[in-house]
RNA sequence: UCCCCGGUAGCUCAAUGGCAGAGCGGGUGGCUGUUAACCACUAGGUUGGCGGUUCGAGUCCGUCCCGGGGAGCCA
């Protein structure tokens, strides 16, 4: 047994046999150098989708190993009595490895297929019982079998997607310096957000503390949350590294129950020093810009299969949003855009009031039909950490909109004048014993910066058109719902 | 949390208050370089739960549970 690129002890020199895992070849490697691999031998692992029988002559298996969307059509001759005792145990589901010599395939529907010379099935699975059949499921019941929809086309396809643009984003912010930064998950910041936060504690709710201050038998000895978002963090380190960003997992405990929430989803947040809103919409823009090439050009099978299975125009879409600049409004003339549309809406539109999803849909789709930066919201509705702008009414936030999808990032230029930001804490009604580290960054060498969040799972929804949020995370979480 | 729609076979869905159905999937047999394969036969049901109206309820009423869509919150 010989492992040259393994060193073991002495004493597990020798492995059993049927330790030994062949190693086949992904099956998207043998589609991506086809010619290559004609005529050579070649072993491929992975799961059945179908099996189509010809009892003249051979079994036609789909064979697939989720490297890529396409199958690979194995040919099984049925004149080897080898095959007479596993074929009849091949069903959908089931898993093996099979090899022997890629050829050209004479039928329609593939260039290459496998002719089996040796099938090994790893695992039966029960036709009479098995989920996922030949056929399109919806997406309701795929959520309730979560640990079978990932071997699915759609479900398959947006994981492989999630992933690209997951290393997308890393590649994009380390290509231009930017320092990954990893922000608590635990935190005791609780009112950084308006929204519900999940509670983080030891203590048995069945029996709490019979009186005085539960939290000071409580684990951390104070209140504390799961975060609702790393970027008063990030801030700290922005300061410290200039660009930088947070990428990980955020929870809101919101009752809300859409095609766009979750309790938990993943969000990347940049935050840089001495940039100011116009640095931050540009960094914005060419992200989101960057994440659409990814798709055209490095997902462009399961592109294809969203466009034509999910959403015919997800591709038009991402062509647009990769060649067009982004069309940047302010808040004041998005309200009198939409004032004099002459188009009825259920919410009036008002200065001062909260745009709704209705206005901004109707923004990025009908009248910019691309994507739109929203900026300079009044102080009002934004949160105490934003800068104010001069005409001190509004502050400098800006908002993403994508046609299909709607608000995409989320993000401003921070507060950096100690006097400003007190005066906007007062006014929220946030103590600055709270955040008294937050504070202290003004204190000693404040800078301009800012900063925005990215949504993976939206991002995700928009490149791949998936309507439901709960397609595009492998284990949704949503209210009532923790499987899995 | 609010508004709307829905819950019937493993899945996707039909069924004027009057016999519980189809397609797909499963099983059996047949046929074929097949590819959403095809043909025949066959098994498969507490119509989400509870209560009510009625001679009779999948259908009407009440209530609860679950799911979906929309809204709000936001990523």
């Amino acid at each position: 047994m010989a492992f040259p690129d393994l060193t073991y002890l002495e004493s597990n020199a020798t492995l059993p046999q049927d330790s030994i895992m062949e190693k086949g070849i992904r099956i998207a490697d043998l589609f991506g150098t086809e010619s290559g691999f004609v005529g050579k031998k070649v072993v491929v692992q992975g799961w059945v989708r179908t099996k189509r029988d010809s009892k003249a002559g051979i079994s036609f298996i789909e064979l697939n190993d989720g490297s890529c969307l396409r199958s690979l059509q194995v040919i099984a001759g049925l004149e080897r009595p080898e095959y007479a005792e596993v074929l009849p145990k091949i069903t959908t589901g089931s898993s093996l490895l099979v090899e022997g010599e890629l050829t050209s395939s004479p039928g329609k529907g593939q260039s290459v297929e496998l002719q089996a010379d040796r099938i090994q099935l790893y695992g039966w699975a029960d036709p009479a019982v098995y989920p996922l059949q030949k056929k399109r499921h919806s997406f309701e019941f795929l959520r309730q079998i979560a640990h079978l929809r990932p071997r699915t086309n759609t479900l398959g396809a947006a994981a492989r997607v999630r992933n690209r643009m997951s290393f997308g984003l890393h590649r994009f912010f380390q290509e231009r310096g930017f320092h990954y930064i990893n922000t608590p998950i635990i935190t005791a910041s609780d009112c950084e957000g308006a929204g519900e936060i999940f509670r983080v504690t030891t203590l048995d709710p069945a029996q709490p503390p019979a009186d005085g201050n539960p939290y000071e038998s409580d684990f951390f000895a104070r209140p504390a949350f799961l975060t609702v978002s790393g970027q008063l963090q990030a801030e700290i380190y922005a300061l410290a590294l200039g660009l930088v960003y947070t990428f990980g997992p955020t929870f809101r405990a919101e009752n809300s129950n859409t095609s766009r929430h979750l309790a938990e989803f993943w969000m990347v947040e940049p935050e840089m020093a001495f940039y100011d809103l116009e640095d931050n919409l540009r960094l914005a823009q060419d992200c989101i810009k960057e994440m659409a090439r990814i798709m055209l050009n490095e997902c462009a099978e399961d592109l294809e299969f969203f466009a034509r299975f999910i959403e015919p125009e997800v591709r038009s879409r991402l062509e647009t949003v990769a060649e067009s600049p982004f069309e940047i409004v302010p808040y004041t003339d998005a309200v009198d855009i939409l004032k004099k549309s002459g188009e009825k809406f259920a919410f009036p539109v008002e200065w001062g009031g909260d745009l709704q999803a209705e206005h901004e849909r109707y923004l990025t789709e009908k009248v910019f039909k691309r994507p739109v930066g929203l900026i300079n919201f009044p102080r009002s509705l934004k949160p105490f950490y934003m800068r104010v702008n001069d005409d001190e009414k509004t502050v400098a936030a800006m908002d993403i909109l994508v046609p299909g999808t709607g608000e995409i990032i989320g993000g401003s230029q921070r507060e950096e004048r100690l006097d400003v930001l007190l005066e906007q804490m007062k006014i929220k009604g946030i103590s600055p014993d709270d955040y008294k580290w937050y504070v202290e960054l003004r204190e000693f060498g404040s800078v301009p910066h800012s900063g925005f969040g990215l949504g993976l799972e939206r991002l995700v929804q928009f490149v791949t058109g998936i309507p439901n949020i709960r397609e595009v995370i492998p284990f949704p979480r949503t209210p009532g719902h923790a499987e899995f």
